[in-house]
RNA sequence: UGGGCCGUCGCCAAGUGGUAAGGCACCAGGUUUUGAUCCUGGCAUUCGUUGGUUCGAAUCCAGCCGGCCCAGCCA
């Protein structure tokens, strides 16, 4: 469970089987993949299981992966988005063999389209987009061909070369494959192979003015760059045969193959980039790194752990399959690896004053408490305790149920790691709100046990008042009340309004480090807690990552219900 | 109704002709100074459906039903 998140994984799946027949067969002795994000927006919880099966195939059959950035369209990419990528895979513990630009081979692109003309088997068209639309037919019905589709290899040649020029404007010509206006597969209806773009590139400046499309790219960089298995979504199982046509009718370096799998896809969540980009511009989130987004770099500020999401992928697998994963999946992967690594410390969220009558007014003491109850190799840290705490309002009962095992009138409840109490009396205020409590402790339970062996069935936790630390505290909650909020007519609808609630009044116990983001913490008996980026040490501020699993609120919502 | 792909437990997912792994969820117990963790047990006579081949089928064949994707000069 806490061990590196670019450790080998035992899954096998589809794809790993077709690898092991092709070293079987002794088709490659290396194997190379590659995950090619386009520069234009932030990775995701759908990105990172495409990272996890191209990175982790490239390490477990010790070949390697390529960080491809696939940009060949200038009008939506930035240098943002390129510095995000690479963090978020790194930040997941991989390393990629190398980074290049799609942008890098547009020269030896170029060439192959010369070459692609010289064998009369790509054409100037110059059609208006709108006409090539009309003229590609229908589902079901062929297309039929540009007038320009017989143009001579001389004249496509020449026109090609000015439209690299710059002797036309945007649309007036493109480059397509002449391959069949009739097929069933509208892909390979002479699908566009470059457009004129006056635009300048983030790579190449204005180098360029004629930009290739993905189907043309793709597969050739693929090959320039050695790619053995080239692993796409479910959406691309329409390119293959065009990906295949490419590679078939150029002289390239070697032969990749595509095989596609099924994207991943959360219940209660969204990976479309542009909803995302809808939440964050119409700022119903903080940002891309908000902490309720799914995408990488929330999921940090959240309080993940790179292991956890690997662990999530290895959990889900790799299918053709279109499926739809439970968030409890994605929350015990997460639960599983936090409950391993993270210090327990107490800290009380929705504060209640307790008095302890009989205790000593100006008497305080230390108690060690474990960092973890599992690993007493974690060590200990002092626990100060004095005459005045906080617990938990959730904690406390007037009129409480006989399987309520916290406190209430008459009731004695263990304080962890310090001593018994019993309520004696409730204060409120004029308008009948508890304001405090009055109790008293027994001396001889010091530690947590008494003597008398006597049984307190309820732990709670609790914070001394003189040496709390303030707080603010973000509790989160998925952002979307709908199990496919996708799927509704306006994903805003489905929108949760507490999705984020804020505690600004919590009480910490001293031994917690404010602003190191690396340390996770359990908040014993509330969940696992992590410093936001925004937090310092005069105005601390967590993130909750996660509930710990709650068996009481299932029992209480039960019976409510029942 | 053109083409491509998919259909095994509530959600994922192994299985590749020899008689249904595993995980999540759920249920029932046990341990516990976190109603956490941990441990034990339970949870598909059945693999979308109907026929066929076979001594034997989730696995092979045929039909049917259901779902997803494709008509950007996006990726």
């Amino acid at each position: 469970m806490t061990d590196s998140s670019a450790e080998a994984s035992d899954s096998s799946n589809f794809i790993r089987d077709i690898i092991d027949a092709d070293l079987a067969a002794g088709k490659i002795d290396t194997i190379v993949t590659r995950f090619p994000p386009e520069p234009n927006g932030y990775l995701h919880i759908g990105h990172a299981k495409s990272i996890c099966l191209n990175f982790g195939i490239a390490r477990d059959y010790n070949g390697y992966c390529n960080l491809r950035f696939d940009d060949t369209n200038p009008e939506k990419e930035e240098q943002e988005y390129i510095d995000s990528i690479r963090r978020d895979v790194q930040w997941l513990g991989f390393e990629w063999h190398s980074n290049p630009f799609a942008s890098d081979y547009f020269g030896q692109l170029y060439d192959f389209a010369i070459d692609l003309i010289k064998q009369g088997k790509a054409y100037v068209d110059s059609q208006s987009a709108d006409d090539i639309r009309a003229n590609r037919g229908t589902l079901t019905e062929p297309g039929s061909k540009s007038p320009y589709r017989d143009r001579s290899v001389e004249e496509n040649l020449q026109l090609f070369e000015a439209m690299k020029n710059d002797e036309y404007a945007d649309g007036e010509h493109v480059l397509r494959a002449k391959i069949d206006m009739n097929s069933p597969n509208i892909k390979m209806r002479d699908p566009v192979l470059y457009r004129i773009r006056h635009v300048t590139h983030h790579n190449t400046g204005d180098d360029w003015c004629i930009y290739p499309l993905y189907d043309f790219t793709h597969g050739l960089s693929d090959s320039i760059e050695g790619v053995t298995h080239s692993l796409c979504t479910l959406e691309f199982e329409d390119h293959r045969p065009l990906y295949d046509w490419i590679l078939d009718n150029l002289e390239t370096p070697s032969r990749p193959v595509q095989t596609e799998f099924a994207r991943l896809q959360l219940e209660y969540s969204l990976t479309s980039k542009r909803k995302l980009n809808a939440l964050v511009t119409e700022g119903h989130v903080s940002g891309w790194d908000d902490p309720r987004m799914l995408t990488i770099s929330g999921m940090r500020r959240r309080g993940f752990t790179p292991e956890s999401i690997v662990n999530f992928c290895d959990m889900i697998g790799i299918t053709k399959k279109n499926s739809t994963i439970e968030m409890g999946v994605l929350e015990t992967a997460l639960r599983d690896d936090l409950n391993a690594r993270a210090l327990r410390r107490m800290a009380v969220i929705n504060p209640l004053k307790v008095v302890i009558e009989n205790y000593p007014e100006d008497q305080e003491e230390f108690f060690d408490g474990a960092n973890h109850p599992q690993k007493p190799e974690l060590g200990t840290r002092e626990v100060p305790f004095s005459r005045e705490i906080y617990i938990e309002r959730d904690d406390f009962m007037e009129d409480a149920p006989r399987k309520f095992f916290r406190l209430s009138p008459g009731r004695e409840v263990r304080l962890r790691f310090a001593y018994y109490i019993t309520c004696k009396e409730v204060i409120k205020n004029a308008a009948g709100e508890i304001e405090s409590l009055i109790c008293t402790y027994d001396p001889a339970s010091r530690g947590g046990s008494s003597p008398d062996g006597r049984k307190v069935k309820g732990t709670i936790h609790w914070v001394s008042a003189s040496h709390a630390v303030d707080a603010t505290v973000n509790l989160y909650d998925r952002l979307f009340t709908m199990p496919n909020p996708g799927a509704a007519a306006d994903f805003h609808q489905a929108l949760n309004p507490e999705s984020r609630v804020v505690m600004n009044n919590a009480k910490f116990e001293p031994a917690i480090e404010l602003t190191d983001n690396a340390i996770a913490y359990q908040f014993e008996r509330l969940g696992y807690f992590i410093s936001d980026y925004d937090s310092t040490s005069d105005q601390p501020i967590f993130n909750r990552t996660m509930t710990l699993r709650d068996s009481w609120a299932k029992i209480e919502q039960s019976q409510k219900i029942g």
